[in-house]
RNA sequence: GGGCCCGUAGCUCAAGCGGAUAGAGCAUCGGAUUUCUAAUCCGAGGGUUGCAGGUUCGAUUCCUGCCGGGCCUACCA
C-alpha cells in the first residue's frame, strides 16, 4: 500500500511540475521524513528546482504546495525547513486497506526468471559459505515469487571436475577402496563428511611425492571421456553427496527445481554449438604465437578493449587476437583441444536465454517430503518433463571472486549479438564468509602470528578448514532446544523439537541475511548462535507475542484476521490514529504497511537484507507497542477492537515479510 | 603492475538516487506496577564517518590523490 501510495504521489506532482512549470522530472526522488511527526513522505524536489527556475527553494515548495491540490489518499502538504516538503496520508484510508489486505494491481514484467544458486562442487560436505550463498539465493527467489514472477531455481553441479576428480583418488589411490566399498560408504550417513576429510587428505598426499599428482591427471581425463570405471565412480560419488546437500539445503526449507551438470554439458555436446557461433562471430580468436600459441581466447572482461572486427572474419587466424595484450587474453580453448570452465559456462547460459539450439535430456532426481519433484539432467532423458531454460532474465548467486569469469560470460553474449540478453543477466554477487581467529581457534586450527592478528580468515575446502552447514545446523539446534526445554516443559519432545528447528533455521537465515552483499561475514559462533537483539528469533518472537494475545484473550487469531478486524470503522482508526497522540502506534502501522515496497527495493538493488532490516524494525516497534499498550485489560471495547486488528495486521506481516526470508513462526516461544 | 570491493561507536554492522540531529545490535552501567509482557522493554555513556582536497544550498554517499585491508589477475574450477 505504501508502495502504491508513493507511485500515485509521484504520477501527480510529474504531472503537475508538467503543467506549471513545463518541466520533464525523470526522476523524483521521494524520501521518508526522520520522524513520524513530519509526515509519511518528503520531497526535496525544491531544492532541484531552484536552480532551474532560478527561485529561492522555499518559495518553489510554497508555489507546489498551493498549487498541487487534492490527491486521493494524501492529507496535507507542508512546507518545512528551507523547501522540504512534508507530506501526510490519510492515516484512516491507508489502516482500512491495509486491515483488508488489499493489493492493487501491479503490472509484473512478463516472462520466466531463472535464479541459480548454491552450486556446490559434489565432492564434499556443503559449509557456511555454501549456506550463505543458498540463503540468499532462496531468498531471492521467494521475493522474486512474492512480486509475482515465475520462477525456476536452478543448481549447477560440476561433476567432472577436479575437485570431484581429487575425492575419486583418495578413495582409489589413498584408501584402496573397491568401487562396492564405495558404494556402500556412499549409501551411509552424512557420506559428505567422509568426503571432507579425504579431500584434505588428497591435497597433503599430493605433496608428499611429485608422482601423485599425476593420478588426479589421469582420473579427471577418465572422467572427461566417460564411459568407464573411474567415470562410474565420480558418479556415484558426486549423486551422493549431491542428495547429501539436497538434504541439507532441504532442512532450511530450500529447494531446487532443476540440477544441470557439467557431464551433459560436456556429453550432449554444447560446447560445440557454441564454440561454432562464437568463432562465426568472432568473440574467439585464434592465438598462433605467443604465450597462448594454439589456444582461442578472448579478452578479458572489465578491461576488455573494443572488440575490432577487421581482419579476418570468421576463423579469426590470429588477427584479432594480436590486438588483445597477452596479459589480458582469457583463454577459452586449451591448445590440447579441451575447453576451460569459461567456455562450458558460456554455453550453457547460451541455453539459458534458448540461444543455444540445444537441449539437455531430464530425469526426475529427488522428491521432496512436500512432493516437490527435483530434476537432473540426463543425456537420454524422459519425455515428459517440464520446460526448463530459455528465460526472460537471469540470476546467478555466485559469490564475488568470481565476477571477472561472470563479466566474460555476459561479453560473450555481446560479442554474439545478443545485447538484450546481456542486458538481463545478473551476477548476484556477494562477499564469502570467513572465519574469525577465536572462531578458528575454537575449532582446533593452530594459528600463526600472522593470521591471529587478521580480522578474519578464509575457509578452505582444501584444507578441511571450515564450519560444515550440518553442524552448524546441529549446534542451533542444540542451543535452541536448551532454551525450549527451560521455558515449556509442559510441551511433548517432538513438539520441542519441532520449535528449537524452528528457531534454528530462523536464527541461521536471517544472520546470512543481515549483513548487505558487499560485507564480509567474519563467522563467529557466539554471534550465530545469538538469539537476542537483532537475530531472527527476536522476529519471531515479535509475531509469537502477537499470537499469544489473541490465545489468552480466548481468539482465534486466524478468524479474527479474516473477520474480526474489519468491524474498525474509518471514524475509529482516525480517532486512535489521528494527530500526535495517534503517532507512536500510526509510526507501527506504517511499517507495517511497507512489506511489499520494501520488497521490491530488495529486488531492484539485488538486496535481501533490506527485507531483514525490515523485519527487525517491525518487529522492534510492535515490541514497544506490546509493552506500552496492554490489549486484553483495555476496558474501552472499540479501542480494544482496534488494538486488537492492529496486533492482527502486524502479525500477519511480521508472518509474511519472514516468510519471504524462508523463516516460519513457532507456535510458542 | 591492472581490475573489483571495503575502511562509520570498544566490537559487529545500517544509513534507498547526495538530504533534516549519522542509526541499530552486542558489550558496559542503571532501571521496568509478578503480567497479553523478560528470547522483551526503558534509560545512560560511547562518533573528527581512514587522511587531504574538490563538486554542491547540502557529502558517510559523487570526483581526485594518498594511507590501510581483502579478493581477482592459471592452458584450475
Amino acid at each position: 500500500m505504501y508502495r502504491y501510495l508513493e507511485r500515485r504521489l509521484v504520477e501527480h506532482l510529474r504531472e503537475f511540475l508538467k503543467r506549471t512549470y513545463g518541466l520533464e522530472v525523470s526522476n523524483t526522488v521521494v524520501e521518508q521524513p526522520p520522524k513520524i511527526e513530519f509526515g509519511e513522505y518528503a520531497l526535496p524536489l525544491a531544492f532541484e528546482l531552484a536552480r532551474k527556475l532560478r527561485k529561492a527553494p522555499r518559495k518553489i515548495a510554497e508555489e507546489i504546495v498551493a498549487g498541487i491540490g487534492t490527491i486521493p489518499g494524501f492529507e496535507t502538504f507542508e512546507v518545512a525547513g528551507g523547501g522540504y516538503i512534508n507530506v501526510r496520508v490519510k492515516r484512516a484510508e491507508l489502516a482500512g486497506a491495509l486491515t483488508a489486505d488489499e493489493s492493487p494491481v501491479e503490472d509484473i514484467p512478463a516472462g520466466k526468471v531463472l535464479v541459480e544458486h548454491s552450486s556446490i562442487n559434489p565432492n564434499k560436505a556443503a559449509h557456511i559459505g555454501h549456506l550463505r550463498n543458498a540463503i540468499l539465493g532462496d531468498t531471492f527467489v521467494r521475493l522474486l515469487r512474492f512480486a509475482g514472477r515465475e520462477v525456476d531455481v536452478q543448481n549447477y553441479i560440476d561433476n567432472t571436475g577436479v575437485q570431484v576428480a581429487d575425492v575419486v583418488v583418495g578413495f582409489l589411490h589413498i584408501e584402496q577402496k573397491s568401487r562396492a566399498q564405495i558404494e556402500a560408504l556412499a549409501a551411509a550417513p552424512r557420506f559428505d563428511y567422509v568426503c571432507w576429510d579425504l579431500y584434505a587428505r588428497v591435497s597433503h598426499w599430493y605433496e608428499e611425492d611429485k608422482a601423485n599428482p599425476r593420478a588426479r591427471a589421469d582420473t579427471l581425463r577418465a572422467i572427461e571421456e566417460g564411459n568407464n570405471e573411474t567415470a562410474a565412480i565420480a558418479d556415484l560419488i558426486s549423486v551422493a553427496v549431491l542428495k547429501r546437500h539436497l538434504e541439507t539445503m532441504d532442512r532450511l526449507d530450500i529447494e531446487y527445481d532443476f540440477l544441470p551438470r557439467e557431464s551433459e554439458i560436456l556429453h550432449l555436446h554444447f560446447w560445440d554449438a557454441a564454440f561454432g557461433k562464437l568463432k562465426e562471430a568472432g568473440v574467439l580468436t585464434y592465438e598462433a604465437v605467443g604465450k597462448n600459441a594454439g589456444c582461442w581466447v578472448m579478452p578479458r572482461a572489465g578491461r576488455a578493449k573494443t572488440l575490432t572486427t577487421g581482419g579476418t572474419e570468421g576463423t579469426g587466424e590470429n588477427s584479432i587476437g594480436e590486438n588483445i595484450a597477452e596479459e589480458d587474453q582469457k583463454v577459452i580453448v586449451r591448445s590440447n583441444g579441451t575447453v576451460g570452465y569459461v567456455g562450458k559456462d558460456i554455453a550453457y547460459h547460451m541455453w539459458k536465454f534458448g540461444l543455444l539450439g540445444r537441449d539437455f535430456g531430464y530425469r526426475k532426481f529427488y522428491r521432496y517430503p512436500n512432493a516437490h519433484e527435483c530434476w537432473i539432467s540426463t543425456t537420454d532423458g524422459e519425455k515428459d518433463h517440464p520446460h526448463f531454460g530459455d528465460v526472460a532474465e537471469i540470476y546467478n548467486v555466485i559469490d564475488a571472486r568470481q565476477s571477472e569469469a561472470q563479466n566474460t560470460v555476459i561479453e560473450a553474449l555481446r560479442g554474439l549479438g545478443h545485447d538484450e540478453a546481456a542486458d538481463r543477466y545478473t551476477h548476484f554477487s556477494y562477499e564469502m564468509v570467513a572465519l574469525t581467529p577465536r572462531c578458528a581457534a575454537e575449532l582446533g586450527y593452530t594459528l600463526s602470528e600472522e593470521d591471529k592478528g587478521r580480522a578474519w580468515i578464509e575457509v578452505s575446502g582444501r584444507k578441511g578448514f571450515g564450519v560444515k552447514a550440518d553442524d552448524l545446523l546441529d549446534a542451533l539446534i542444540g542451543a535452541a532446544r536448551k532454551e525450549v526445554d527451560a521455558r515449556h516443559a509442559e510441551l511433548s519432545d517432538a513438539e520441542r523439537g519441532g520449535i528449537a528447528a524452528q528457531i534454528a533455521i530462523g536464527a541461521l537465515r536471517y544472520f546470512m541475511l543481515k549483513f548487505t552483499k558487499p560485507s564480509v561475514i567474519a563467522f563467529d559462533f557466539k554471534e550465530a548462535l545469538s538469539f537476542e537483539g537483532d537475530t531472527g528469533p527476536y522476529v519471531q518472537y515479535a509475531a509469537v507475542r502477537a499470537t499469544n494475545i489473541f490465545r489468552k484473550g480466548g481468539l482465534d487469531v486466524e478468524s479474527f484476521s479474516r473477520e474480526g478486524t474489519v468491524g474498525v470503522s474509518a471514524e475509529d482508526f482516525d480517532k486512535y490514529l489521528g494527530g500526535a497522540a495517534g503517532d507512536d502506534i500510526w509510526e507501527l502501522w506504517l511499517a507495517a504497511a511497507k512489506t511489499s515496497y520494501v520488497v521490491s527495493q530488495c529486488i531492484a538493488a539485488t538486496e535481501p537484507a533490506y527485507l531483514a532490516k525490515h523485519t527487525f524494525q517491525l518487529a522492534q516497534l510492535f515490541n514497544t507497542f506490546y509493552h506500552r499498550y496492554p490489549i486484553l485489560s483495555e476496558t474501552d471495547e472499540g479501542r480494544k477492537k482496534f488494538l486488537l486488528t492492529t496486533a492482527a495486521v502486524v502479525r500477519r506481516e511480521l508472518n509474511r515479510a519472514l516468510g519471504v526470508m524462508g523463516i516460519t513462526v513457532p507456535p510458542v516461544m
